[in-house]
DNA sequence: TGCCGTGATCTGTGATCACAGTTAGAGTTG
DNA sequence: CAACTCTAACTGTGATCACAGATCACGGCA
């Protein structure tokens, strides 16, 4: 091994497939809340939206189907899948366990540099909830930063992931409806809890970081049950 | 709509792709530890074994990667990853933390039908595990059948599937030394905890049956970790 | 003898074609 | 005018081909 010195320096720069592209593209559709919940989704028509052949997509609905964030009918035709309002009460009892434990764990874990994160996140998100019209895609997108750099906190690659795959599911539910109604952010409790979970995770406090999510989640939910458009 | 009654009894027939056969086939190899950390998968062969072309075996791999129950190598070699003692450990706290919860809310959500299966399971076990010389990859595979009853009866299907998904990555750490050392299963503790889960989700308590679901998932990790094969 | 270039053969990825089944709509018939 | 039929255009699934890159063994040069 003789190499040029400059040589060292490159990194082995990472060759992304196109079905990860897609991935990610048709992950972030659904996560925001772009993608509602029963819309129809054709592997060829997405194929040429993205500029590919069929292929890549195949493989990214493939694996969103095998997340149950996207579903194949009987009848051959790929869709968001509809959710009863048991589904997402069972989805908001799981994502309060696991969300909340990861809060938990935040508290105990994290260093300076995730409550640097934390902070950050959350004062973006207060900064564009208190502006006279807020951008709602864009608070829902500040949303789910300010949650991840309190999961990310915990340090558990895995935990991280299992969370990420919960929030595709709820994503087309729930940020669908936190795009078009302003009232949930106008009301304030989002960011009320927000502030309480980084200064449980501040002091050390588990037990109240995982109160302040599950509070967050249950509020969030509450208020998609109560506008009733789910199914069953 | 004008059908001879017989015809209502045919439910719809789930139509399996091949795809769907090829991953619960190679789902099935990783959660029972027949694939080995490590060990390299080809395609083409994999799909030559199956009999098919590669396409279903690319989607089922696909899906395996996605799960992070595989991994593609920089040089495009599927896998199974290897897992360092500090990422075991990740997983075995949210193993524990995920699948005690489960266990917990099955201690209050069980009806009969769950307890008969969780009862029948656990006694399957403890039979095998009796006998003079256990078969060990039986009890590798009635071990998960108890520990899916308890998880079952919780009723909730997303913690269920996102159990499957931890188990598909500890699978080959932990089921590939239990096939090969009887050792554990002889000592009598997974028995023993499985005797307490049992009891406690009869008894409604939740504390005790994520207690014993906790020692068990950490006296299996303790065993692994002991014997130190694992990497980094 | 030790090392490096080189080509055959493997890998996963992507594109294209083929097919069976479904759907929607135009056309026809009563 | 309504209902039915049939066709044409779509759907996902699977197979096959093409390709760039990686691996490994063989052979020639130093």
């Amino acid at each position: 091994m003789n190499l040029p010195a400059a040589l060292n320096l490159v990194e082995p720069l990472d060759r992304q497939t196109l079905g990860e592209r897609a991935y990610a593209k048709l992950a972030d559709l659904l996560i925001s809340g772009r993608l509602a919940p029963g819309e129809k989704l054709s592997l060829r028509s997405a194929a040429d939206v993205l500029g590919v052949s069929i292929m890549p997509v195949r493989e990214a609905v493939s694996r969103l189907v095998a997340d149950k964030a996207l579903e194949v009918t009987p009848n051959r035709a790929v869709r968001v899948p509809l959710m009863s309002a048991e589904q997402f009460r069972d989805l908001t009892k799981v994502r309060i366990a696991i969300e909340g434990h990861a809060a938990a764990q935040a508290a105990q874990h994290r260093d300076k540099l995730d409550l640097a994160a934390i902070t950050g996140a959350e004062e973006a998100m207060r900064a564009e909830s208190e502006l006279p019209a807020p951008d709602l895609p864009r608070a829902v997108e500040l949303n789910k930063t300010f949650h991840f750099a309190v999961y990310e906190a915990a340090h558990s690659p895995i935990l991280v992931e299992i969370i990420r795959a919960l929030w595709l599911k709820a994503g087309p539910v729930i940020n669908l409806d936190l795009r078009a109604n302003p009232e949930r952010l106008a009301k304030g409790d989002a960011i009320r809890f927000h502030a309480d979970v980084r200064k449980a995770i501040a002091a050390g406090n588990g037990a109240a970081a995982r109160e302040g999510i599950a509070a967050d989640i249950s509020g969030a939910a509450d208020f998609i049950l109560s506008r009733g458009g789910l199914a069953g």
